[in-house]
DNA sequence: AGCCAGGCTACCG
DNA sequence: CGGTAGCATGGC
């Protein structure tokens, strides 16, 4: 077996299955009180999410809510959204800006993010229940490599692997890529030597965030 | 009490 | 092109 490969099944010994993409609501509610944050969405061996086109929407929004941002506070942000019933690409577009911009604060740069999420919400709509074209998601302004994957990966069930500063990070560390790399040399690295799985995909995603997180809480 | 978080765009030389 | 400032808030 490749180290790539190997690496994931090392992971999934040492961390158990993660159960992204973690939801507001979902039917695991409570039965990981080991996760970090007060978010009990995640929903482990359970790879048939989502299960609605809300949850499909609320995946998309909070891939864009969370650039450069915890999780913890993303989930406040969809929290209040939800609450404005807002988690909802019409909703969205029809929402005063202010309005939407003051309730995603908690989630960081809400004047961009407002922004991004109309302009995603718009597209979304377009889209008619048909799933987007990776280089159609990169075009749009807010999206770029990362988010896209990770609305494919995990909205869509497309096998597109996510690449993050994490997965960077760790992979120099192991000496398998330069620092440097770039995420179009990263990610086919991933997808070169694992099975074109889904569910692989998502949940080595999953684990490299949490391996990342657990090295960083020893140093 | 700083440092950092599951990026991306725009602009600079 | 490659490098980087700007965007903003809350957790730890």
């Amino acid at each position: 077996m490749n180290k790539i490969f190997s690496f994931y099944h090392q992971l999934l010994k040492m961390y158990s299955p993660q159960g992204w993409w973690p939801l507001l609501e979902c039917e695991h509610l409570g039965k990981n009180p080991t996760k970090t944050g007060s978010m009990t969405g995640y929903h482990p061996n359970d790879f048939s999410y989502p299960k609605s086109e809300r949850q499909r929407f609320e995946i998309c929004i909070g891939a864009i809510l969370t650039q450069n941002t915890n999780w913890i506070n993303v989930e406040k942000a969809l929290k209040n959204l939800s609450k404005l019933n807002a988690i909802d690409a019409k909703k969205i577009l029809s929402i005063e800006i202010n309005k939407l911009s003051q309730a995603i604060r908690p989630a960081g740069y809400h004047n961009q993010k407002a922004k991004k999420l109309n302009i995603f919400a718009a597209y979304y709509l377009g889209l008619d229940g048909r799933i987007p074209a990776r280089e159609d998601l990169l075009s749009i302004w807010g999206i770029g490599p990362e988010t896209a994957d990770s609305i494919l990966l995990y909205a869509y069930k497309q096998p597109e692997f996510v690449v993050d500063a994490y997965t960077r990070r760790i992979l120099t560390g192991m000496n398998i890529i330069e620092e440097k790399s770039g995420y179009n040399e990263i990610k086919p690295l991933f997808e070169k030597n694992l099975p074109k799985d889904y569910k692989i995909y998502q949940e080595f995603h999953a684990l490299i965030v949490e391996h990342a997180k657990s090295i960083r809480k020893i140093r």
